[in-house]
DNA sequence: TATTTTTGTACCCTAATGGGTATAATTATG
DNA sequence: CATAATTATACCCATTAGGGTACAAAAATA
């Protein structure tokens, strides 16, 4: 994918229409995390995100920067 | 990449020939980071992680879960 | 447009990340 | 082997991420 991880991840709750409240309870992390994710704040802790990303069957991982 | 984060940025800076603390200056981080990092600490900062990865023109991304 | 639902912003607080650094352990080199 | 270089572990400490929560703003719906 070539979307941030912020719009990945508010595109993939939108895809199974869930509310920010109903994501964060299903992946365990806190509403504000999920909050301040997808308005893109860069220092968030990799595991918390990964924590969001395993209920869509994804992670992050190393890519190419494209620029 | 299939490899993991710790390992991607062990081996590339292993190809530059260059030790820990030279990569933690160039990159502007901590020394403990790195460390920490390429033992393969989970709950690191994503934009840490992305200023080391960006000597190497990588950067994190989403990525598709391969199990 | 009125009402409900969802999202954004703000606050307090605790836990822990990350920086610096010293020292032990490990690895590479003479 | 002995020595140097690199890496791992351990400590103190300031900053801040993230949880909880309340309320404002925005979006969706009747």
């Amino acid at each position: 994918m070539n979307t941030s991880i912020a719009t990945f991840i508010k595109e993939k709750r939108k895809q199974l229409k869930l509310t920010q409240p109903e994501l964060a309870e299903k992946a365990g992390v806190g509403l504000r995390f999920v909050r301040e994710l997808e308005q893109g704040k860069q220092s968030v802790r990799l595991d918390k995100v990964n924590q969001l990303l395993d209920l869509f069957g994804s992670e992050l991982g190393v890519i190419q920067k494209t620029d």
